[in-house]
RNA sequence: GGAGGAGUCGCAUAGUUGGUCUAGUGCACUCGUCUUGAAAACGAGCACGCCGCAAGGUGUCGUGAGUUCGAAUCUCACCUCCUCCGCCA
């Protein structure tokens, strides 16, 4: 959400920005409604006061006659309140409604483009492994190690489903506990286990719904099982006061991440490139209300996601998404992308945006800045771990015979075990 | 699941026969005086949103609705927390 004051004075620009992200989004239209707010709410405010003011005045009268006489009065000034404060009620619906559809303004960086396909690659990192032979995917390196079990996923949770066993999920346990110690090693992140059945309000807050609303599951409670850690991250602070000295914020969360995928049943239907269910390392980071400060800590935390995958030895190259493949709220964002031989391209690993106020605009996140104002604090946040590194250690560490070299920085983290080899 | 109790401006509390509550007080915090420095003492400030250049106005006492000329105070629903009982681990 923006400032409507800041909408009011930028109206151009927040066009500009809705049309670079190709938003359609009509700002005259809120004006109008906006216009029309401000003018009921003058009158209702001068009843009230008029009201207040008898009210006042009653109490210090003791003649009966000149008190039932302002009841008499008040009565009316009453029912034309009514009208008007139902009137904008109405209107405050239509406001909220429009307001929380105004998309947040692209960085000047970003690039022009309408898809994923226009984003632009700023920096490539590790190398390519070229193979002596013809490298097989992931699902059939893992079947035929036994390390994944796609047949017994679908029978037990239907459509992309899939159970990781035996060193296969070691490995996956492997990953956690290095990011966990590379996060520790780093400092200043709080690790966090967080929940990802949410109610409705945090994904308001964040910018999930109503955009996203369909890509989320829904319980019969009218709560939300969230896409990522982030949603109960950047809400743990939400209605809370900060203090400036505490800033930045930065917290490592962990937890379950389901989707959908609703508008994806086409895409990545083998294998486990695409699920339903995952978990997920996200930063998230708050800090004070700062353009410069927000660009610092979003090269930041790109950096770190960075760091991990050169870590694990992963080819991957970093793109600055275009205007276009940009979330409502999001001013800039970067994918990291890690090769995937058997697709022969990369495919993405983590996602770093930030959003300026965006989000601690709805979920009312401040602090008191050293001018003495309250200020809303900025946010921003990376993938640390998403479930997709696992398939690229497969495929990208694999042996002409079907076994997995284990990369070294794992290997303390599983026994000193260097390859994962077919169990005879 | 059943019964009872509670939710007030950072924290703790006052307020419960509806009307100077435009919410008092204590603690904490900030600034100042005093002091070599600190503590103490004293003085001042101290919730947040909205409209407005300002003066000022207006709203918020868990949330939402209602009664009333007028609601922190009365009614209803919901949410959260606490205590007890039951159930499960």
């Amino acid at each position: 959400m923006l400032d409507i004051k800041f909408i009011r004075e930028n109206k151009d620009l927040v066009s500009a920005g809705a049309e670079k992200k190709h938003i359609k989004f009509d700002v005259d239209a809120l004006l109008k409604v906006d216009d029309k707010r401000k003018e009921l709410l003058v009158l209702i405010e001068k009843k009230r006061a008029e009201q207040n003011e008898v009210s006042e005045k009653m109490v210090r009268t003791n003649i009966e006659a000149e008190k039932s006489q302002m009841i008499a009065e008040m009565k009316i000034l009453k029912e034309e309140l009514q009208k008007e404060e139902e009137e904008l009620k109405k209107v405050m619906h239509d406001w909220q409604v429009l307001m929380v559809s105004v998309p947040n303004i692209p960085d000047v960086s970003v690039p022009e483009g309408v898809e994923s396909k226009d984003n632009k690659e700023v920096k490539v990192g590790g190398e390519i492994p070229k193979f002596d032979f013809k490298p097989k995917d992931h699902i059939e390196l893992m079947q035929n190690l036994g390390i994944l079990s796609l047949e017994r996923g679908t029978k037990v949770a239907g459509f992309r489903g899939y159970f990781l066993t035996g060193d296969g999920a070691r490995l996956q346990f492997a990953l956690w506990h290095f990011v966990q110690d590379f996060f520790m090693k780093k400092g200043g992140f709080t690790p966090m286990i967080v929940p990802s059945l949410i109610k409705r309000e945090p994904f308001i807050g964040t910018g999930y719904i109503p955009q996203g609303e369909e890509d989320l599951y829904k319980t019969q409670d009218g709560d939300y099982l969230s896409g990522t850690a982030e949603v109960a991250l950047m809400s743990y602070y939400a209605d809370e006061i900060l203090e400036k000295k505490d800033l930045p914020i930065k917290m490592l969360g962990f937890s379950n991440a389901y989707r959908r995928e609703a508008g994806s049943h086409g895409k990545d239907t083998k294998g486990i490139l695409r699920v339903h269910e995952f978990y997920k390392f996200e930063q998230v980071v708050l800090c004070e209300a700062s353009h410069t400060e927000s660009v610092k800590y979003h090269e930041e935390i790109e950096k770190n996601t960075e760091e991990i995958t050169e870590a694990l030895g992963l080819p991957y190259h970093v793109v600055v998404n275009c205007a276009g493949d940009l979330g409502l709220g999001q001013v800039k964002k970067y994918d990291i992308e890690a090769w995937l031989p058997s697709e022969n391209t990369y495919r993405e690993t983590g996602s770093a945006s930030y959003f300026h106020d965006f989000q601690t605009r709805r979920l009312n996140i401040r602090y008191r800045d050293d001018d003495g104002k309250m200020k809303f604090v900025h946010s921003l946040n990376n993938t640390a771990l998403s479930g997709r590194p696992l398939i690229m250690i497969v495929e990208n560490y694999q042996n002409a015979d079907g076994s997995i070299r284990i990369p070294k920085v794992l290997q303390p983290y599983m026994g000193g075990q260097n390859t994962i080899e077919k169990k005879k």
